[in-house]
DNA sequence: ATAAAGCCTAGTTAATAGCTTGGAATTCTA
DNA sequence: TAGAATTCCAAGCTATTAACTAGGCTTTAT
């Protein structure tokens, strides 16, 4: 029951990129050494919120990534399942689709694995990127300046 | 984020047990049996069960497992985290362990991941065993034949 | 005595996470 | 117009782990 590094480090990038709303794009060579991560891995990660339609690319030098939306309109959840996948925590209780276990009707388990997975996604659908940038703010006392991600 | 066959395996090794339970022990043969999967590797996870104290075995000829305690003492949180290891999205948020990263003080996401661990240990610590079996009695009308597990 | 159970330790195998490598395409700037 | 900075893309690699299997010992009801 764990996260992968691609759901932790994907979301710190966001929140980076939610930070410098409004501004040039990031470089994700900025964003790597500000998390102390592989660039070319992170560069996988990114790729898929670009296909999911998350975020936005500019390419060339000065080039980088922006949001595609206001951070108050993008969900932890939003890039949690992009990043994850589906946040169940096992396959026959993934949301819109097929149960393929014959016993699912008769199943005492599957209610656990049911609730388990609401109250995962009630928390990171309640949360967006604004909520991250405004706890940052409050946080490290709004210098501009970014002390951690 | 999925649990894995351990705590899917388990918690449903232990629903077998609590609807069984104030009879004779249940050998994990027929367990292995109802729930169509290996019985030296359930006998491994129920090792770890007996370990814990969640159950007690009975050896020799008839042998067998019973539940330590009646089933509405015990959780499903108390199996799940005895087989999957701490309810924890990330490493960084386990309860009762030293936090090794500097930055948490100032980690935005940590509290994300707080939450999120909170919401599912809310969840399991709140179903115990009984709530399971009141559940698959009012699924199969107290047959006192066990259809599906 | 025998069979049916639990107990214990050590393999084995396939999948996956977490990257690395290498290069092509694009675009700003000097 | 050259070069540097960036994104984009596809493939490969490696260590870890999940999910078992194998084999043998110990205990106890019948």
């Amino acid at each position: 029951m764990k996260l992968s590094t691609k759901g932790r480090y994907g979301l710190t990038a966001m929140l980076d990129l939610a930070l410098n709303y409004g501004e040039e794009p990031v470089a994700l060579k900025n964003v790597a050494e500000r998390q102390g991560i592989s660039e070319p891995y992170l560069e996988q990660l990114i790729a898929g919120l670009r296909k999911a339609g998350l975020v936005k690319s500019v390419r060339g030098a000065q080039g980088g990534y922006i949001l595609a939306y206001p951070p108050d309109k993008i969900t932890v959840g939003d890039v949690m399942r992009v990043l994850e996948g589906p946040l169940a925590p096992v396959d026959c209780v993934i949301e819109n689709e097929p149960v393929s276990c014959e016993k699912a009707d008769h199943c005492v388990t599957r209610i656990i694995w049911e609730k388990i997975r609401d109250s995962i996604n009630q928390v990171v659908d309640s949360i967006t990127l604004q909520d991250m940038v405004d706890e940052y703010n409050s946080m490290n006392g709004q210098k501009g300046y970014m002390y951690y991600i």
